[in-house]
DNA sequence: CCGGTTTTTTATACATGTATAAAAATTAGC
DNA sequence: GCTAATTTTTATACATGTATAAAAAACCGG
């Protein structure tokens, strides 16, 4: 009981042996997304890659958004983490984009999203430098984390709504929205209908950029 | 086969007449959510309510999603509208304000907000005066929708995150984020391991609003 | 070697959304 | 009235996440 022995290799001694293990479980998972996307990653499947039995995934994680949550942070963790300027503020909108963009570059990211909110490990790479470099540009701490609290807020907006976009998009039921915007009544809402057909090109358009650096442009001083 | 005949009521004469409507359902529904919560709606439960099967709602409704598109549309049709003030910037956050009151006064929206999003009919009042306050601020139509846009994903952000972080609260599990922040490496986090603690605290205060304005203010020109 | 303890694995079961196909109930044409 | 067409309802089935409880496989002290 030397309690400077290595803590972690001291393996317990007791109980059956694990025949798998947390490691090969989200290895497993990678080959299973990696190949069939996320839509193919089930437990009976996942068991059957490891060669096990679905509920003994369960004894290495808690549940099916751990087992995402982890996935995902082993994926930030693999991304490359841009050079970042050195004016405060212009680094604060880098890494807010390089945020977004590692966000955007994981499709599967919105189930993951609604459930936790990246708040572990690789994630935190981005909040230190968005906090950090909103306090650079003369906020103090608490209402610099509450700038990143809402660059957060804007960013998994973004990220979630589009993707629901890009969701109704694929599956091709002319949309209720196309419905409800080619006949709109134009006493009660003349803004929209003098829009009309041209929301769907607007909102298509990418202005994540822009409204960023409004955001930012309004939070510091 | 007259053209001019009344187009709605003209109920098809031919095929075995139905014995529950769309309206029943949704009315059932309505009962239901109130009563047990949202998470009590499920198909075989509603099929009981309205005495039919699962499967005969399906005649009615799409699918899940769509009976909680048109649960939220209702719910959204019954809400007050408050009356805006004048000057169009102020009206621009307070239509923004009612719309972040309206879904997080409703617990389970957040389901319906990632598949879809509340661009049907009662939500409707919503964007058209945050457009048309927009550009009463000075705005071209083009960058007033880009501006409406940026509100929505802020607002739907933070109702799906925040959301996410009751639930996360509401299971009592010491969450993974507590662990991280628990212990950050001073080395490569030093900001937030300066703000340690606190993190919590700061994140859980409401500051929807002030980052609101803060939007608007780098929005308008 | 044996019974107890601990850990991991397995078997079984359930609730859920919904696909598919058959059945039922009606009208239309003859 | 009979057959075909049309619409709604029902029955059955499947895949999924996961709860529960039993079983298996290793350790320990005797």
């Amino acid at each position: 009981m030397d309690p400077m022995a290595q803590s972690v290799p001291q393996r317990p001694r007791v109980g059956r042996p694990p025949r798998i293990s947390r490691e090969e479980v989200l290895a497993a998972a990678r080959r299973v997304v990696e190949e069939g996307g996320v839509g193919s990653l089930t437990m009976r499947r996942l068991a059957a890659e490891v060669g096990s039995t679905p509920m003994a995934l369960y004894h290495h994680v808690k549940d099916k958004e751990e087992l995402l949550l982890l996935l995902l942070d082993d994926y930030a963790a693999g991304l490359a983490r841009p050079a970042l300027p050195e004016d405060p503020r212009e680094r604060l909108v880098t890494a807010a984009l390089a945020m977004h963009d590692a966000l955007a570059g994981c499709a599967w990211v919105v189930e993951v999203l609604v459930a936790d909110d990246l708040m572990s490990d690789a994630g935190l790479w981005y909040a230190e430098n968005i906090v950090d470099a909103a306090v650079a540009c003369g906020l103090t701490p608490e209402r610099a984390v509450h700038a990143y609290r809402s660059i957060w807020y804007y960013t998994a907006g973004e990220i979630i709504i589009r993707a629901a976009g890009r969701r109704r998009a694929a599956d091709d039921r002319p949309t209720h929205r196309e419905r409800v915007f080619a006949d709109l009544d134009e006493e009660t809402l003349p803004r929209l209908a003098s829009i009309g057909g041209r929301w769907a090109t607007l909102t298509a358009q990418d202005t994540y950029r822009q409204g960023l650096e409004a955001l930012v442009e309004g939070l510091l001083p």
